[in-house]
RNA sequence: GGGCCAUUAGCUCAAGUGGUAGAGCAGUGGAUUCUUAAUCCAUUGGCUCCAGGUUCGAGUCCUGGAUGGCCCA
């Protein structure tokens, strides 16, 4: 009687026995209605409110006129004469005592199961322990559960299971629930604020024909009819400036996007993206935006899901940092000197000077790279021009330690720090400095040490973009498998004239994960990618 | 891709140095019926992830594999 298959027979053989009472185990005949909704929603709020519960009347002061309440959801656990029904809005509890039902519901009341769903009603009552409790007057069952649900207090732990049938996840751990609630509330805010700026969301192909608008690894798949290779977009950045060109000034997506990469906290194979592109603005303004883009979202967050907003290592309120990447390698140079983050090989061969010396930064590069592990060593060598080599040294000896360096005023929370002034050579659609064509006007957004963001000003001459695309196909020769394709499409787009312009890109899960205090991304996406079940 | 860890009843977890695989919850039968993880009595339930190996004897040790987690890449 306890196997999976003996407690789901059990749960068929109560089904059979409804049948035969004249209840359908899987009815549709009860529906809701706003009114009812509402009814609901109203009740699950007041049982959670323990004054207003002292003023509820007793089972004995029940006038007639008592106004009847619906409850209706699944029954997650019996206690005496008790059910607790969960609903989205939460829990609350109902008392069934089967003399206060008809002979047929409370014949009906015997054959419930844990995770069934039901329907009670009667007058909402105070418990001699002063909660709230509907007193069942009518109580209909509106549908049959066969799998037995997780123990009521434990819940459902096991992570694997959790994310395979997060189903029960969601039921049975109603912390989990709220999670995706703020997931939608931050989606819903991100669309609000862009819509109050005048930004008009669109929606592009996520098939393409080549890969554009990031350097990353496609899904592969095809088209029978055209008979077309296709790819999943890795991007929906070179769509969207062709709308610039079409003359929408300020366009965003919010979709899907794909990379044929690993997986790990911070990597699903399909993840969110949201990208904005706005004429007449350059990454300097874009900065100002995000800053009170991303605070207006925190803000709306907090309010509805404090839950999961505290304890933070980050502060969003302190001043944004706004660091060039050289700059930023130099403070870790600096930093290192006075102890504040640990000497490494870098920090013992580098100078400040160096950094803006070619010669000088190769030299020390080449020296260095013996003493650093195997993968490091591998991008090192990768890179041909001075501006890899930055990019590279920011990426191994500045990024591990950003939290560390740039610090809220009292040291005691990590601030949000802009990287600006990338190298042009891995940046290939960004638009180059003025003042130093090396270097492109763009930024990455660091919350948390995590990368959030990566924006620029965007590269509107059609000659420099087709320059650029050419760099990237060389690079795919060298054996780049992430390097872009030319997208002539895109060059004659350009050609037509886009408008001077800044587009800013965002990873909504990981903002999702930063803003709630997820430190995995599957703890963001309703169904993480898995291994299919073996049978 | 590499390292470490985990996998035992439907769920949550126990089972020195190898010696008959157990509890709570859920389920079943009964009692009780204003409970807050309801309580009380009784009770069912196991390919210990899989395949090999060592051993008189393996949940435990060894080898290989599967899945997942964490860290590294």
């Amino acid at each position: 009687m306890a196997t999976e298959d003996e407690l789901r027979q059990t749960r068929l053989n109560k089904a059979e026995r409804l049948r035969e009472l004249g209840v359908l185990p899987y009815p549709n005949t009860w529906r809701t209605n706003p009114e009812l909704e509402e009814q609901r929603r109203h009740l699950v709020l007041l049982a959670a409110d323990e004054e207003a519960c002292a003023k509820l009347p007793l089972e004995d002061e029940l006038t007639d006129d008592a106004p009847h309440v619906p409850l209706f959801g699944r029954v997650i656990a019996k206690r005496g004469p008790f059910l607790v029904i969960r609903t989205p809005h939460g829990d609350a509890q109902s008392l069934v005592r089967p003399d206060s039902l008809s002979e047929r519901d409370a014949a009906v009341l015997k054959l419930l199961d844990l995770a069934d769903h039901v329907l009670v009603e009667g007058p909402a009552i105070r418990t001699k322990t002063g909660a709230l409790a509907v007193s069942a007057r009518r109580y209909e069952h509106l549908g049959k559960a066969l799998l037995p649900p997780p123990a009521k207090w434990h819940g459902l732990k096991d992570v694997e299971k959790r994310y395979r049938e997060r189903y029960v996840d969601l039921f049975a751990n109603p912390a989990v629930a709220e999670v995706f609630r703020a997931r939608t509330l931050i989606v819903q805010s991100l669309r609000r604020f862009l819509d109050a700026f005048g930004f008009l969301e669109v929606e592009t192909p996520l098939l393409h024909s080549i890969r554009g608008g990031a350097t990353a690894k496609p899904f592969d798949t095809h088209h029978n009819a055209l008979d077309l290779d296709l790819i999943l977009r890795i991007a929906p950045e070179l769509h969207l400036k062709r709308l610039l060109v079409g003359g929408f000034d300020r366009v965003y997506e919010i979709g899907r996007t794909f990379r044929n990469e690993g997986i790990s906290t911070k990597h699903n194979p399909e993840f969110t993206i949201l990208e904005f592109y706005m004429a007449y603005a350059t990454h300097e303004d874009l900065m100002d935006l995000v800053v009170d883009m991303i605070r207006a979202v925190d803000a709306d967050v907090r309010v509805r899901f404090a839950g999961l907003t505290g304890d933070r290592t980050f502060d969003l309120q302190a001043d944004w940092k706004r660091v060039r990447m050289r700059e930023a390698i130099a403070d870790r140079l600096q930093q290192a000197g006075q102890g504040e983050v640990p000497e490494t090989p870098w920090t013992q061969a580098l100078s400040r000077d160096a950094i803006y010396d070619e010669e000088a930064f190769a030299t020390a590069c080449n020296a260095i790279a013996p003493k650093l592990d195997p993968a490091a060593q591998k991008q090192l060598s990768h890179c041909e021009t001075h501006g890899e080599r930055v990019f590279a040294v920011f990426e191994l000896l500045v990024e591990p330690d950003l939290t560390a360096m740039y610090r809220t005023p009292n040291g005691a929370q990590s601030a949000p720090v802009f990287i600006t002034e990338f190298p042009w050579e891995v940046s290939p659609l960004a638009r180059r400095n003025d003042d130093d064509p090396s270097y492109v006007d763009r930024f990455e957004l660091f919350i948390d040490g995590r990368e959030l963001s990566n924006a620029f000003s965007e590269l509107n001459d059609s000659d420099d973009q087709a320059e650029r695309f050419e760099s990237q196909l060389r690079n795919r020769e060298r054996g780049d498998d992430e390097a872009m394709d030319f997208d002539a499409d895109y060059i004659r787009a350009l050609s037509h004239g886009m408008p001077p312009a800044a587009g800013f890109g965002l990873g909504v899960d990981r903002l999702v994960m930063l803003l709630c205090n997820q430190p995995s991304i599957r703890d963001v996406l309703l169904f993480p990618l898995l291994r299919p079940e073996a049978e």
